[in-house]
DNA sequence: GTCTATATAAAGATAGAC
DNA sequence: GTCTATCTTTATATAGAC
Protein backbone atom coordinates (compact mmCIF):
# COMPACT_ATOMS: atom_id res chain seq x y z
CA UNK A 1 0.00 0.00 0.00
CA UNK A 2 1.10 3.70 -0.57
CA UNK A 3 2.49 4.96 2.73
CA UNK A 4 1.18 8.81 2.97
CA UNK A 5 4.99 10.32 3.35
CA UNK A 6 5.12 9.37 -0.30
CA UNK A 7 2.47 11.95 -1.64
CA UNK A 8 2.73 14.64 -3.83
CA UNK A 9 1.37 18.23 -2.88
CA UNK A 10 -1.69 17.56 -4.89
CA UNK A 11 -2.39 13.93 -3.20
CA UNK A 12 -2.10 15.72 0.52
CA UNK A 13 -4.80 18.00 -0.24
CA UNK A 14 -6.92 14.93 -1.55
CA UNK A 15 -6.62 13.38 1.90
CA UNK A 16 -6.97 16.29 3.92
CA UNK A 17 -10.71 17.03 2.33
CA UNK A 18 -11.01 12.73 2.33
CA UNK A 19 -10.29 13.21 5.67
CA UNK A 20 -12.68 15.27 6.81
CA UNK A 21 -15.64 13.99 4.44
CA UNK A 22 -15.30 11.02 6.67
CA UNK A 23 -15.34 12.22 9.30
CA UNK A 24 -18.34 14.31 8.85
CA UNK A 25 -20.16 11.61 6.52
CA UNK A 26 -18.53 8.09 6.88
CA UNK A 27 -16.89 5.68 4.30
CA UNK A 28 -20.40 5.45 2.12
CA UNK A 29 -21.48 9.17 2.86
CA UNK A 30 -18.66 10.73 0.55
CA UNK A 31 -18.03 10.37 -3.21
CA UNK A 32 -15.25 10.73 -5.12
CA UNK A 33 -16.59 13.95 -6.73
CA UNK A 34 -17.03 15.41 -3.31
CA UNK A 35 -13.56 15.07 -3.19
CA UNK A 36 -12.74 16.72 -6.45
CA UNK A 37 -15.18 19.64 -5.76
CA UNK A 38 -13.89 20.45 -2.80
CA UNK A 39 -10.30 19.91 -3.91
CA UNK A 40 -11.23 21.84 -7.10
CA UNK A 41 -9.71 19.46 -9.77
CA UNK A 42 -11.89 16.79 -11.50
CA UNK A 43 -12.74 13.09 -10.64
CA UNK A 44 -10.16 11.05 -12.76
CA UNK A 45 -7.24 13.34 -11.37
CA UNK A 46 -8.07 11.95 -7.73
CA UNK A 47 -8.29 8.38 -9.18
CA UNK A 48 -4.89 9.15 -10.31
CA UNK A 49 -3.52 9.41 -7.08
CA UNK A 50 -5.62 7.20 -5.71
CA UNK A 51 -6.96 3.68 -8.19
CA UNK A 52 -9.66 2.91 -5.72
CA UNK A 53 -11.91 4.03 -2.74
CA UNK A 54 -10.20 2.13 -0.54
CA UNK A 55 -6.84 2.74 -1.43
CA UNK A 56 -7.71 6.86 -0.46
CA UNK A 57 -9.45 6.04 2.34
CA UNK A 58 -6.97 3.70 3.57
CA UNK A 59 -4.00 6.25 3.55
CA UNK A 60 -6.45 8.84 5.27
CA UNK A 61 -6.38 6.18 8.03
CA UNK A 62 -2.58 5.53 8.19
CA UNK A 63 -1.66 9.17 8.66
CA UNK A 64 -4.26 9.58 10.98
CA UNK A 65 -2.97 7.01 12.91
CA UNK A 66 0.43 8.20 12.56
CA UNK A 67 -0.25 11.57 13.44
CA UNK A 68 -2.31 10.51 16.20
CA UNK A 69 0.64 8.14 17.83
CA UNK A 70 2.48 11.76 17.17
CA UNK A 71 0.48 13.40 19.64
CA UNK A 72 0.58 10.98 21.96
CA UNK A 73 4.10 11.09 22.20
CA UNK A 74 3.76 14.75 23.16
CA UNK A 75 1.68 14.06 25.56
CA UNK A 76 4.29 11.98 27.69
CA UNK A 77 6.94 14.54 26.77
CA UNK A 78 4.70 17.08 28.53
CA UNK A 79 3.08 15.44 31.45
CA UNK A 80 4.15 12.90 34.10
CA UNK A 81 1.55 11.90 35.74
CA UNK A 82 -0.99 9.63 34.27
CA UNK A 83 -4.37 11.72 35.21
CA UNK A 84 -2.25 14.75 33.58
CA UNK A 85 -1.77 12.30 30.45
CA UNK A 86 -5.41 11.14 30.61
CA UNK A 87 -6.79 14.63 30.70
CA UNK A 88 -4.55 15.82 27.71
CA UNK A 89 -5.44 12.45 26.10
CA UNK A 90 -8.95 13.32 26.15
CA UNK A 91 -8.20 16.53 24.82
CA UNK A 92 -7.50 15.50 21.49
CA UNK A 93 -10.46 14.15 21.23
CA UNK A 94 -12.29 17.29 22.14
CA UNK A 95 -10.36 18.84 19.40
CA UNK A 96 -11.64 17.30 16.75
CA UNK A 97 -15.19 16.87 17.95
CA UNK A 98 -15.00 20.87 18.71
CA UNK A 99 -14.68 21.31 15.15
CA UNK A 100 -18.09 20.79 14.28
CA UNK A 101 -18.75 17.55 15.95
CA UNK A 102 -16.23 16.07 13.77
CA UNK A 103 -15.86 12.39 14.25
CA UNK A 104 -12.56 10.63 15.36
CA UNK A 105 -11.50 8.92 11.85
CA UNK A 106 -11.16 5.23 13.31
CA UNK A 107 -14.38 5.83 15.38
CA UNK A 108 -16.35 6.74 12.29
CA UNK A 109 -14.97 3.46 10.78
CA UNK A 110 -15.06 1.10 13.21
CA UNK A 111 -19.18 1.55 13.28
CA UNK A 112 -19.12 0.93 9.55
CA UNK A 113 -16.70 -1.64 10.05
CA UNK A 114 -18.73 -4.53 8.46
CA UNK A 115 -18.79 -3.17 5.36
CA UNK A 116 -15.38 -1.99 4.91
CA UNK A 117 -12.56 -3.27 2.33
CA UNK A 118 -10.27 -5.50 4.76
CA UNK A 119 -7.01 -3.07 3.52
CA UNK A 120 -9.31 0.04 5.67
CA UNK A 121 -10.35 -2.22 8.46
CA UNK A 122 -6.60 -3.27 9.31
CA UNK A 123 -5.58 0.23 9.36
CA UNK A 124 -8.70 0.57 11.93
CA UNK A 125 -7.90 -1.91 13.85
CA UNK A 126 -4.47 -0.75 14.17
CA UNK A 127 -5.41 2.62 15.59
CA UNK A 128 -7.62 1.22 18.30
CA UNK A 129 -4.72 -1.43 19.32
CA UNK A 130 -2.13 1.41 19.43
CA UNK A 131 -4.45 3.01 21.55
CA UNK A 132 -5.34 0.62 23.80
CA UNK A 133 -1.60 -0.03 24.04
CA UNK A 134 -0.79 3.36 24.90
CA UNK A 135 -3.57 3.93 27.79
CA UNK A 136 -2.69 0.31 29.59
CA UNK A 137 0.65 1.68 30.11
CA UNK A 138 -0.34 5.22 31.20
CA UNK A 139 -3.25 3.36 33.88
CA UNK A 140 -0.50 0.72 34.87
CA UNK A 141 2.04 3.78 35.64
CA UNK A 142 -1.18 5.50 38.06
CA UNK A 143 -1.67 2.56 39.69
CA UNK A 144 2.17 2.04 40.81
CA UNK A 145 2.99 5.63 40.88
CA UNK A 146 -0.04 5.68 43.33
CA UNK A 147 -2.02 8.39 41.39
CA UNK A 148 -4.62 6.79 40.25
CA UNK A 149 -7.24 3.86 41.88
CA UNK A 150 -8.04 1.01 39.68
CA UNK A 151 -10.82 -1.11 40.34
CA UNK A 152 -9.71 -4.04 37.85
CA UNK A 153 -6.95 -4.25 35.08
CA UNK A 154 -5.09 -1.60 33.30
CA UNK A 155 -6.19 -3.57 30.06
CA UNK A 156 -10.12 -3.26 31.03
CA UNK A 157 -9.47 0.74 32.32
CA UNK A 158 -7.46 1.54 28.79
CA UNK A 159 -10.75 -0.37 27.33
CA UNK A 160 -12.89 1.54 29.46
CA UNK A 161 -11.29 5.10 28.81
CA UNK A 162 -11.12 4.97 24.89
CA UNK A 163 -14.76 3.76 24.35
CA UNK A 164 -15.97 6.60 26.84
CA UNK A 165 -14.24 8.69 24.70
CA UNK A 166 -15.29 7.44 21.18
CA UNK A 167 -18.67 7.36 22.41
CA UNK A 168 -19.17 10.79 23.62
CA UNK A 169 -18.38 11.50 20.15
CA UNK A 170 -21.14 9.53 18.81
CA UNK A 171 -23.92 10.15 21.38
CA UNK A 172 -25.68 13.81 21.36
CA UNK A 173 -24.51 14.22 17.19
CA UNK A 174 -28.66 14.11 16.70
CA UNK A 175 -28.99 17.35 17.82
CA UNK A 176 -29.59 17.98 21.99
CA UNK A 177 -26.58 19.18 23.37
CA UNK A 178 -24.42 16.91 25.39
CA UNK A 179 -21.38 16.10 27.00
CA UNK A 180 -18.33 16.34 25.01
CA UNK A 181 -15.43 14.23 24.96
CA UNK A 182 -13.06 16.23 27.33
CA UNK A 183 -16.43 16.47 29.97
CA UNK A 184 -16.60 12.61 29.83
CA UNK A 185 -13.13 12.24 30.07
CA UNK A 186 -12.91 14.50 33.20
CA UNK A 187 -15.27 12.33 34.96
CA UNK A 188 -14.07 9.17 34.25
CA UNK A 189 -10.58 10.38 36.02
CA UNK A 190 -12.58 11.69 38.59
CA UNK A 191 -13.67 8.61 39.67
CA UNK A 192 -10.37 6.79 39.46
CA UNK A 193 -8.31 9.81 41.28
CA UNK A 194 -6.55 7.73 44.38
CA UNK B 1 -44.95 10.24 10.29
CA UNK B 2 -45.84 6.45 10.24
CA UNK B 3 -45.87 4.74 13.74
CA UNK B 4 -44.56 1.28 13.96
CA UNK B 5 -47.71 -0.18 15.56
CA UNK B 6 -49.76 0.46 12.50
CA UNK B 7 -47.73 -1.37 10.37
CA UNK B 8 -48.87 -4.71 8.03
CA UNK B 9 -47.15 -7.97 8.34
CA UNK B 10 -45.28 -7.23 5.43
CA UNK B 11 -44.38 -3.56 6.04
CA UNK B 12 -43.02 -5.61 8.93
CA UNK B 13 -40.76 -7.93 7.94
CA UNK B 14 -39.19 -4.83 5.56
CA UNK B 15 -38.63 -2.87 9.34
CA UNK B 16 -36.85 -6.14 10.62
CA UNK B 17 -34.69 -6.60 7.72
CA UNK B 18 -33.58 -3.07 7.48
CA UNK B 19 -33.21 -2.42 11.44
CA UNK B 20 -30.48 -5.25 11.12
CA UNK B 21 -28.89 -3.82 7.51
CA UNK B 22 -28.66 -0.30 9.57
CA UNK B 23 -26.99 -2.10 12.24
CA UNK B 24 -24.28 -3.62 9.70
CA UNK B 25 -23.66 -0.96 7.59
CA UNK B 26 -25.31 2.23 8.46
CA UNK B 27 -27.71 4.12 6.44
CA UNK B 28 -25.01 4.79 4.07
CA UNK B 29 -24.80 1.37 3.73
CA UNK B 30 -27.59 -0.61 2.17
CA UNK B 31 -30.33 -0.33 -0.43
CA UNK B 32 -33.65 -0.65 -0.95
CA UNK B 33 -32.43 -3.27 -3.52
CA UNK B 34 -30.55 -5.05 -0.31
CA UNK B 35 -33.88 -5.35 1.78
CA UNK B 36 -36.00 -6.02 -1.21
CA UNK B 37 -33.70 -9.10 -2.11
CA UNK B 38 -33.90 -10.88 1.96
CA UNK B 39 -37.49 -9.96 2.09
CA UNK B 40 -38.08 -11.77 -0.38
CA UNK B 41 -40.27 -9.09 -2.58
CA UNK B 42 -39.40 -6.54 -5.43
CA UNK B 43 -38.02 -2.71 -4.61
CA UNK B 44 -41.13 -1.09 -5.75
CA UNK B 45 -43.34 -2.85 -2.76
CA UNK B 46 -40.79 -1.53 -0.59
CA UNK B 47 -41.27 2.13 -1.69
CA UNK B 48 -45.02 1.03 -1.53
CA UNK B 49 -45.10 0.57 2.27
CA UNK B 50 -42.09 3.73 2.76
CA UNK B 51 -42.21 5.95 -0.22
CA UNK B 52 -38.72 7.24 0.67
CA UNK B 53 -35.86 5.49 2.25
CA UNK B 54 -35.79 8.61 5.31
CA UNK B 55 -39.50 7.58 6.01
CA UNK B 56 -38.22 3.42 6.48
CA UNK B 57 -35.39 4.39 8.61
CA UNK B 58 -37.10 6.98 10.78
CA UNK B 59 -39.88 3.74 11.60
CA UNK B 60 -37.11 1.48 12.42
CA UNK B 61 -35.30 3.87 14.65
CA UNK B 62 -39.30 4.53 16.23
CA UNK B 63 -39.94 0.85 16.77
CA UNK B 64 -36.13 0.34 18.32
CA UNK B 65 -36.03 3.03 21.03
CA UNK B 66 -39.52 2.00 21.77
CA UNK B 67 -38.36 -1.51 22.64
CA UNK B 68 -35.44 -0.24 24.34
CA UNK B 69 -37.98 1.74 26.52
CA UNK B 70 -40.00 -1.44 26.97
CA UNK B 71 -36.57 -3.09 28.01
CA UNK B 72 -35.82 0.05 30.53
CA UNK B 73 -39.53 -0.49 31.85
CA UNK B 74 -38.84 -4.34 32.37
CA UNK B 75 -35.42 -3.52 34.21
CA UNK B 76 -36.69 -1.21 36.67
CA UNK B 77 -39.32 -4.39 37.50
CA UNK B 78 -36.61 -7.09 38.04
CA UNK B 79 -33.91 -5.19 39.65
CA UNK B 80 -34.30 -2.85 42.85
CA UNK B 81 -30.80 -1.64 43.72
CA UNK B 82 -28.66 0.92 41.05
CA UNK B 83 -25.93 -1.41 40.58
CA UNK B 84 -27.96 -4.43 39.43
CA UNK B 85 -30.04 -2.12 36.97
CA UNK B 86 -27.12 -0.40 35.23
CA UNK B 87 -25.62 -3.97 34.79
CA UNK B 88 -29.22 -5.03 33.01
CA UNK B 89 -28.85 -2.02 30.99
CA UNK B 90 -25.47 -2.96 29.64
CA UNK B 91 -26.81 -6.54 29.21
CA UNK B 92 -29.15 -4.84 26.70
CA UNK B 93 -26.00 -3.73 24.65
CA UNK B 94 -24.09 -6.56 25.09
CA UNK B 95 -27.26 -8.93 23.81
CA UNK B 96 -27.37 -6.63 20.06
CA UNK B 97 -23.27 -6.53 20.41
CA UNK B 98 -23.42 -10.91 20.77
CA UNK B 99 -24.91 -11.22 17.85
CA UNK B 100 -22.32 -10.48 14.73
CA UNK B 101 -20.88 -7.58 16.63
CA UNK B 102 -23.88 -5.77 15.32
CA UNK B 103 -24.50 -2.18 16.46
CA UNK B 104 -26.76 -0.39 18.20
CA UNK B 105 -29.35 1.19 15.57
CA UNK B 106 -29.35 4.73 17.07
CA UNK B 107 -25.21 4.65 17.97
CA UNK B 108 -24.50 3.90 13.94
CA UNK B 109 -27.24 6.84 13.42
CA UNK B 110 -25.68 8.97 15.22
CA UNK B 111 -22.27 8.67 13.91
CA UNK B 112 -24.07 9.03 10.55
CA UNK B 113 -26.04 11.76 11.76
CA UNK B 114 -24.89 14.72 10.33
CA UNK B 115 -25.55 13.31 6.12
CA UNK B 116 -28.70 12.18 7.48
CA UNK B 117 -32.41 13.22 6.91
CA UNK B 118 -34.02 15.49 10.20
CA UNK B 119 -36.85 13.28 10.91
CA UNK B 120 -34.25 10.36 11.12
CA UNK B 121 -31.95 12.28 13.21
CA UNK B 122 -34.88 13.44 15.52
CA UNK B 123 -35.53 9.50 16.29
CA UNK B 124 -31.93 9.22 16.99
CA UNK B 125 -31.65 12.10 19.27
CA UNK B 126 -35.33 10.92 20.98
CA UNK B 127 -33.23 7.83 21.95
CA UNK B 128 -30.35 8.94 23.32
CA UNK B 129 -32.27 11.70 25.52
CA UNK B 130 -34.82 8.87 27.04
CA UNK B 131 -31.59 6.57 27.58
CA UNK B 132 -30.01 9.42 29.46
CA UNK B 133 -33.38 10.31 31.81
CA UNK B 134 -33.47 7.02 32.83
CA UNK B 135 -30.30 6.71 33.51
CA UNK B 136 -29.87 10.01 35.06
CA UNK B 137 -32.56 8.85 37.77
CA UNK B 138 -30.37 5.44 38.36
CA UNK B 139 -27.81 7.54 39.18
CA UNK B 140 -29.57 9.62 41.38
CA UNK B 141 -31.32 6.88 43.18
CA UNK B 142 -27.89 4.56 43.80
CA UNK B 143 -26.23 7.90 45.10
CA UNK B 144 -29.45 8.55 47.46
CA UNK B 145 -29.82 5.31 48.52
CA UNK B 146 -25.77 4.86 49.43
CA UNK B 147 -24.94 1.96 47.14
CA UNK B 148 -23.49 4.00 44.24
CA UNK B 149 -20.35 6.17 44.76
CA UNK B 150 -20.64 9.77 42.59
CA UNK B 151 -17.82 11.94 41.18
CA UNK B 152 -19.90 14.14 40.00
CA UNK B 153 -23.68 14.83 38.92
CA UNK B 154 -26.05 12.14 38.24
CA UNK B 155 -25.81 13.71 34.88
CA UNK B 156 -22.85 13.17 34.12
CA UNK B 157 -22.03 9.87 35.12
CA UNK B 158 -25.69 8.93 32.89
CA UNK B 159 -23.63 10.54 30.17
CA UNK B 160 -20.93 8.81 30.63
CA UNK B 161 -22.05 5.48 30.73
CA UNK B 162 -24.06 5.75 27.78
CA UNK B 163 -20.91 6.88 26.06
CA UNK B 164 -18.73 3.99 27.50
CA UNK B 165 -21.39 1.27 26.07
CA UNK B 166 -21.66 3.39 22.79
CA UNK B 167 -18.22 3.46 22.01
CA UNK B 168 -17.71 -0.45 23.09
CA UNK B 169 -19.75 -1.40 20.16
CA UNK B 170 -17.49 0.42 18.11
CA UNK B 171 -13.93 -0.10 19.25
CA UNK B 172 -12.41 -3.28 17.92
CA UNK B 173 -14.91 -4.31 15.27
CA UNK B 174 -12.08 -3.83 12.89
CA UNK B 175 -10.86 -7.39 13.92
CA UNK B 176 -8.99 -7.34 17.27
CA UNK B 177 -11.22 -8.98 20.02
CA UNK B 178 -11.43 -6.74 22.66
CA UNK B 179 -14.31 -6.43 25.70
CA UNK B 180 -18.07 -6.33 24.61
CA UNK B 181 -20.58 -3.75 26.44
CA UNK B 182 -20.93 -6.01 29.31
CA UNK B 183 -17.28 -6.18 30.59
CA UNK B 184 -16.64 -2.20 29.85
CA UNK B 185 -19.98 -1.62 31.82
CA UNK B 186 -18.96 -3.68 34.54
CA UNK B 187 -15.56 -2.17 34.63
CA UNK B 188 -17.07 1.37 35.02
CA UNK B 189 -19.83 0.01 37.63
CA UNK B 190 -16.77 -1.15 39.82
CA UNK B 191 -15.57 2.17 39.93
CA UNK B 192 -18.52 3.57 41.49
CA UNK B 193 -19.67 1.33 44.19
CA UNK B 194 -19.36 2.58 46.96
C1' DG C 1 -0.94 15.77 -13.24
C1' DT C 2 -4.92 17.12 -15.24
C1' DC C 3 -8.41 16.99 -18.45
C1' DT C 4 -12.79 15.29 -21.62
C1' DA C 5 -15.33 11.55 -22.69
C1' DT C 6 -17.22 7.35 -21.60
C1' DA C 7 -18.29 2.79 -19.64
C1' DT C 8 -20.92 0.30 -16.20
C1' DA C 9 -23.40 -0.39 -12.40
C1' DA C 10 -26.25 0.91 -8.74
C1' DA C 11 -29.05 4.10 -6.30
C1' DG C 12 -33.69 6.25 -5.00
C1' DA C 13 -37.94 6.76 -6.91
C1' DT C 14 -42.39 6.66 -10.06
C1' DA C 15 -46.09 4.92 -13.50
C1' DG C 16 -49.24 1.93 -14.25
C1' DA C 17 -50.82 -3.05 -14.91
C1' DC C 18 -52.46 -7.11 -12.28
C1' DG D 1 -49.72 -5.59 -2.18
C1' DT D 2 -46.97 -6.88 -5.68
C1' DC D 3 -45.21 -6.74 -10.05
C1' DT D 4 -42.58 -5.08 -14.77
C1' DA D 5 -40.78 -1.33 -16.87
C1' DT D 6 -38.67 2.90 -16.74
C1' DC D 7 -36.65 7.43 -15.30
C1' DT D 8 -32.98 10.12 -13.40
C1' DT D 9 -29.08 10.71 -10.89
C1' DT D 10 -25.02 9.31 -8.94
C1' DA D 11 -21.10 6.21 -8.06
C1' DT D 12 -16.75 3.96 -9.07
C1' DA D 13 -13.71 3.48 -12.51
C1' DT D 14 -11.10 3.52 -17.23
C1' DA D 15 -9.21 5.27 -21.87
C1' DG D 16 -6.66 8.25 -23.90
C1' DA D 17 -5.47 13.22 -25.19
C1' DC D 18 -2.84 17.33 -23.53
Amino acid sequence: MKHFSELSGAAERVVDVAEVLIQQAGYNGFSYDDVARQVGIKKPSIHHHFPTKADLVAVVAQRYTHRFRQELLGIEGKHAKAAQRLTAYAALFEATYAQDQRLCVCGMLGAEAQGLPPEVRQEVNYFFAANLEWLTHVFASGAAQGGLRLSTTPQAHAQLFLCALEGAMVVGRGGTPTMGPAMVGESLISLMLA
